[in-house]
RNA sequence: GCGAGGGUAGCCAAGCCUGGCCAAAGGCGAAGGACUCAAGAUCCUUUCCCGAAGGGGUUCCCAGGUUCAAAUCCUGGCCCUCGCACCA
């Protein structure tokens, strides 16, 4: 891997030591000017930055610099984020001598001898973010590092501020308690989070349906994922060799297996033990199945878990490969069915039928599969799963109900599927029981279940007035890029109350009962005003507990008055009214970027809490969002093995360079790539920029034609750039101003055989450097610095538009001359001439009138033939070439139909063709290696043995190559 | 399936909203040349096909349509990416 210029590495650390000492960054509320205030989401310290957050945080950086440059006062602060389950995770696998944990840190660099001290959660706290604020000063970031902070309760301030906001929610009703379920060890007596598993992370509660059979005056209780299915049901399975039990539930009398009684006793049920009873007494026998009503005989199997469900299971042998296998083994067993006292004929009269059409299957997908994947018998149970799984996705996403389905006919699988359950219910058909999506082992190796808890805390999103409220600020807001706005108006109607408070992880207790954890996404919603008071709060002489609900109300929301707040808090008066001015100068945020993944939860929630908590004039301003970062075409992911550091791109290849790649990799909410290759030739191009400006050049005084040219192009780019930077379209911008500009500039020096003029090269380096200043911070300020400016770049104005150096015939008259050369090239390519000479044939003064003529013709509407002909024949000089003028007007006309009105006034403009090829002679000549000849294709004694002379036409010379 | 965003030359990507000098910007890669003892760097040129004259042909996921004119507008397909939660 190529190592940084050394040049350049020097250059980012002398600018970045001086931006320091100097404390530029540094904001402060003045009200003597317009402010600007920008943010990130914090990111998650269980680890060093990512690339992927470093473009994010990029686009913040950008706009504040923009914005500083723009004449405003500019926050752009930044903390970091410990709250939750990663770092007190890692930690506790660092603790017990997880090799992987411990891998991960080695890969990062960290010495093997101090890997052991991560077993602390206080090693990450102050590692990372210590580490973190180090990457961003060496990438360049504009931040002012007097407000940052570390989350969770290790930050008693912040610790004071999120409770105080979760007061107030509550207090405004925005807090709510209700049901929900948990993956529970029934040994520990509490929730077994992810990480304190044995086995099956990432396994959750999921919902069963209970099918409630009349059997002898008591249920048979089935569990089903697919209630949709019972239009199906054919028969009931049973094991005849396992003992269930009857228990009394909420007064009714279930058959279940011992295990399902055990699960509902968690689930807020009331439970009794009755008596047990064997499987082997319902064979044989039957019941009456729910929704369809119909009486179903018990059979049975030895495919059934005792473990999952109920023990029992209902029969749909169209769409359960389960129990089509049973079914048919069950058919083709005589010995078996003899056993049973079971009926040969009877069974085989039991036929599947088809209930759901999907696309890509045939009626009875469950005998399909079966068949496909050659699965004959119960114990193939890999293959089952996997037919299971196959038939349950389409199912569930493809597929539509029959018509024997009764009023769910037609409907989708997926929507018929809770209509079903919630008639069934709500009929006393059915109930429900939440089971694991798989087998969790708890670490002290219990198997878990799933607990519903009655205490839950919920921030309650879902309710329709916040909802609306939350919309109305949305649409308030401006969004980075718009796109966005239905993804978030989507997001704001689907969300639904939100769990809040968590049994385990870092972060702030629940004020009201602290036996709960405030959960990571919902203690960040409002934090930004915090930025506000940060450095405030930090003040180590003030004890944290003087932050009381009294200050904090009087800070953010104005309520009461200092004095009061400081009595009762016992916070100088003075540090609360700073506060206070500090809040009411800053707030609202100006603009909140982040990574689109945020959108659906973070950014949403920052939205609904801001509404909850401020008055409208605070509520946030604009948003922004960025995709995914690509590294190369690859998208980053831990799993995947490509993810890069912050710190070691910036060490490869340096801060302005990474800075280039990253904010050049995309727009939009595209996924933006970051492009080695690009970084690697990048740095080249930025050194040159930077020497070509130290270096002393050759120049001249005078005026030409071409001055105006390269000032009308350098003034648009300030124009389309500025307009670019103000919407974040900042790979458009670095386009503009930087390779789009400096093209454009070894274009015109060029033209001017090398020697600019004195003001323009001035104007230019001027211009330019402050113009790639928000993504080149370090190489401007050297560019500055050489070019002989006090003062920083950074906090420079950005320049202003010349509007009346913006000149379209000057860059009209350069792209004619562009156009020719290429001409000409083409003309040498394909001939394969090497050229002595290249005779020039401007077009004579008959056709350039004929050409003016037909310009005025196509500025009034529609260029007619006849029309212009006739008027046309009334000049006498044009009478006299008649013959010629025809076929010329014919050809004008038709290419000037295609051509947009300013392109039309252009041409009007009076331009002097031949003047500016005379001039241009030496330009040519050098530019195509071979002497250059401009003659009137009209004038005597003109050399032209292939007749070429006679094509010639205004803007369009002939051109003949010897 | 639902919601959102996409599909443009070897790759990345602009253009699409507001149809017309669009064979379609720019970057990367590649090829040739200049410079150099040489390499690197830099600069110049080329990079859909055909062409000994600036031209012609076929293109912007596919199939239709609207229009004098479609990468751009409309209809219908196909494909890709992300999200679908109580987790950062």
């Amino acid at each position: 891997m190529p190592s940084v210029d050394p040049r350049l590495r020097q250059i980012e650390e002398k600018w970045q030591a001086r931006w320091t000492a100097s404390e530029l960054f540094k904001a402060r509320a003045d009200p003597s000017r317009p402010k600007y205030f920008v943010n990130v989401p914090y990111p998650y310290m269980n680890g060093y930055l990512h690339i992927g957050f470093g473009v994010t945080f990029l686009h913040a950086d950008i706009m504040a610099r923009f914005k500083r440059m723009r004449g405003h006062n500019v926050l752009f602060p930044q903390a970091f984020h410990c709250t939750g389950m990663p770092v007190l995770a890692a930690a506790n696998l660092v603790a017990e001598g997880n090799p992987a944990q411990i891998k991960i840190l080695a890969d990062m660099g960290i010495p093997e001898s101090e890997i052991p001290s991560f077993s602390d959660i206080q090693k990450w706290t102050r590692f990372f973010p210590d580490a973190a604020r180090k990457d961003l000063a060496s990438y360049g970031a504009s931040v002012d590092w007097t407000r940052t902070f570390i989350t969770t309760s290790l930050n008693p301030a912040y610790d004071r501020f999120v409770r105080w906001q979760f007061r107030k929610l509550r207090e405004r009703g925005f807090v709510k308690t209700g049901k929900h379920p948990v993956i529970w060890c029934p040994k520990d007596q509490q929730p077994v989070a992810d990480h304190d598993r044995y086995e099956g992370e990432g396994e959750i509660p999921v919902e069963l349906t209970l099918l409630k059979f009349p059997w002898r005056g008591k249920f048979l209780v089935a569990a089903t994922l697919r209630p949709e299915t019972v239009f199906g049901q054919t028969n009931l399975w049973v094991d005849p060799d396992s003992t269930y039990v009857v228990a009394r539930v909420d007064g009714e009398e279930w058959v279940m297996s011992r295990s399902a009684m055990e699960k509902l006793r968690e689930q807020d049920r009331h439970v009794e033990l009755l008596e047990e009873v064997r499987g082997e007494l319902m064979v044989g026998g039957k019941c009456e199945a729910p929704m369809i009503h119909r009486q179903i005989p018990i059979l049975p199997t030895r495919f059934i878990d005792q473990t999952k469900g109920t023990g029992i299971v209902t029969s749909v042998p169209s769409d359960a490969p389960d129990d089509w296998i049973a079914l048919k083994t069950l058919r083709e067993d005589a010995e078996y069915a003899h056993r049973h006292a079971l009926n040969l004929d009877e069974l085989r009269k039991i036929e599947p039928t088809p209930i759901i059409r999907m696309e890509g299957w045939g009626p009875l997908p469950a005998i399909e599969i079966c068949e496909k994947l050659g699965i004959k018998s119960l114990d193939e149970r890999e293959k089952l799963e996997k037919a299971k799984e196959d038939v349950y996705s389409s199912g569930f996403y493809r597929g539509v109900m029959l018509e024997n389905c009764g009023r769910f006919a037609g409907m989708h699988v997926a929507e018929a599927k809770d209509e079903i359950k919630r008639e069934m219910i709500q009929a006393g058909e059915a109930s429900t029981l939440w089971e694991a999506s798989g087998e969790v082992i708890c670490r002290c190796r219990t198997r878990a279940s799933v607990k519903v808890v009655s205490d839950q805390w919920f921030l309650a999103y879902g309710d329709p007035d916040w909802k609306k409220k939350t919309g109305d600020a949305l649409s308030q807001m401006t969004l980075h890029p718009d796109t966005v706005r239905k993804q978030f108006e989507h997001v704001l109607g689907w969300l639904n109350d939100w769990a809040c408070t968590h049994h385990a992880g870092l972060g702030t207790k629940l004020p009201w009962d602290e036996r709960w954890v405030i959960e990571s996404l919902s203690d960040s919603t409002i934090y930004m005003a915090y930025y506000t008071i940060a450095h405030l709060t930090a003040n180590p002489a003030l004890d944290p507990a003087t932050l009381t609900d009294e200050v904090f109300n009087h800070v953010f929301l104005g309520e009461g008055s200092s004095e009061e707040a400081s009595r009762i808090s016992g916070r100088p008066v003075e540090t609360i009214e700073e506060m206070r001015r500090e809040f009411e100068y800053w707030y609202p945020f100006d603009l909140r970027h982040s990574g689109k993944d945020l959108v659906q939860n973070h950014m949403a929630f920052c939205l609904f809490n801001h509404t909850a908590m401020f008055p409208e004039k605070h509520w946030p301003r604009g948003f922004g969002v960025n995709g995914f970062v690509k590294i190369g075409h690859v998208r980053m992911s831990k799993s995947h093995g490509v993810a890069l550091y912050l710190r070691d791109v910036i060490r490869e290849h340096g801060a302005d360079v990474v800075r280039l790649a990253s904010a050049q990799g995309g727009e939009g909410l595209d996924d933006p790539s970051y492009d080695d290759e690009f970084a690697a030739s990048a740095g080249k191009k930025l050194l040159s920029l930077i020497d070509y400006a130290k270096e002393h050049h050759e120049t001249r005084g005078e005026w030409r034609e071409l001055d105006a040219w390269f000032r009308s192009v350098l003034h648009r780019t300030i124009r389309l750039t500025a307009k670019a930077m103000e919407g974040m379209w900042h790979r458009t911008a670095i386009r503009l101003c930087y390779f789009d500009l400096q093209r454009q500039w070894t274009w015109y020096l060029k033209r001017c055989g090398g020697v600019p003029n004195a003001d323009i090269l001035r104007e230019f380096l001027d211009v330019e450097t402050r113009l790639i200043t928000p993504f080149v911070p370090h190489a401007a300020e050297e560019i500055w610095e050489a070019t002989g400016h006090k003062g920083f770049v950074s906090t420079a104005q950005y320049p202003e538009v010349d509007v009346s150096a913006i000149n379209a015939a000057a860059e009209f008259a350069e792209e004619y001359m562009h156009q020719l050369v290429e001409d000409v090239r083409e003309i040498i390519k394909v001939t394969g001439i090497t050229p002595r000479r290249v005779t020039i044939f401007t077009a004579p003064a008959w056709k350039r009138r004929v050409y003016e003529m037909a310009v005025d013709i196509s500025l009034r509407g529609k260029a007619e033939m006849g029309d212009f002909m006739r008027e046309a024949l009334q000049s006498p000089e044009l009478k006299a070439k008649s013959k010629e003028l025809a076929a010329f007007a014919q050809k004008i006309l038709e290419s000037m139909r295609k051509m947009a009105h300013e392109n039309l006034e252009l041409r009007r403009k009076t331009l002097d063709e031949t003047a500016m090829l005379r001039e241009s002679i030496k330009f040519l000549e050098t530019e195509l290696g071979c002497a250059v000849v401009v003659l009137d294709a009209e004038a005597p004694d003109i050399v032209d043995p292939k007749k070429k002379a006679g094509q010639s036409a205004p803007w369009k010379p002939a051109i003949f190559v010897e």
